[in-house]
DNA sequence: CAGTATCCCAGATGATACTG
DNA sequence: CAGTATCATCTGGGATACTG
């Protein structure tokens, strides 16, 4: 057998199988983005920007390009003048939504928890 | 009725109901820490930067004080000599088992698609 | 053992201004 | 409109060394 190269970018998964996908899905500003467009369907670049409103725009356009390179962001492009750029959520984007949904069941039930959890804890110090 | 001040940090949740989760159970490291938790049982300080490897302490002790605080992980303290110090999750920490699963469950299921998006978008220039 | 204390740097983010 | 370019900032994270 050959000598297997060791991938260091894979180091923290070993002791966390789900760690990719936190990195593809969770990163900043990614659910924002693909939340409004699941809710609000396709979109333009400033309506985007209009419904996150802190973003600024060179962000917006990069996560655009990550989610967009990840498969989970469809952007179509008219070349009219003025340009018109649209912004869509892909099936593969669209495939989150059950689980996101159960992240938002978690956060009914538990964020409360969380926070008492945290004035308990910076009340005893 | 009181002028009511506005929270800045909430910005971001309006285009996104679960953005505050993500904060809580899915900034760095968060994930490695909480899935060795729950599969490796209760351990000490040098058993989760072992494992976790690439850690430092100081990101370790960070990251396991702000799990704590939120209520995620149970830290004991032993004052013995050497002392000795046990980390394990709690019950609401290990509430969050299901949606990890759910999360590995896409993973299997989709990672590929975004490699091969990745592919086709990386080759498409 | 279980951390703290320092120093340091890269990459992400923000503010602002400009262009096809 | 849909970005890009540039500059300033800043926090997280890493390396290293030290302590009760």
């Amino acid at each position: 057998m050959a000598e297997m190269a060791w991938d260091a970018a894979a180091d923290p998964e070993q002791a966390c199988p789900i760690a990719p996908v936190v990195d593809i899905v969770f990163s900043r500003w990614t659910t924002p983005i693909l939340w409004t467009l699941h809710q609000d369907g396709r979109q333009r670049f400033v309506e985007l920007q209009r419904r996150i409103a802190t973003i600024t725009p060179k962000v917006l356009t990069q996560r655009l390009r990550q989610l967009e390179r990840d498969g989970l962001v469809v952007r179509t492009y008219h070349p009219e003048v003025p340009p018109r750029v649209e912004y869509e959520i892909s099936d593969l984007g669209r495939s989150l939504a059950p689980l996101f949904a159960h992240l938002a069941e978690w956060a009914s039930e538990n964020l409360g928890k969380v926070d008492q959890a945290r004035d308990a804890y910076d009340g005893a110090r």
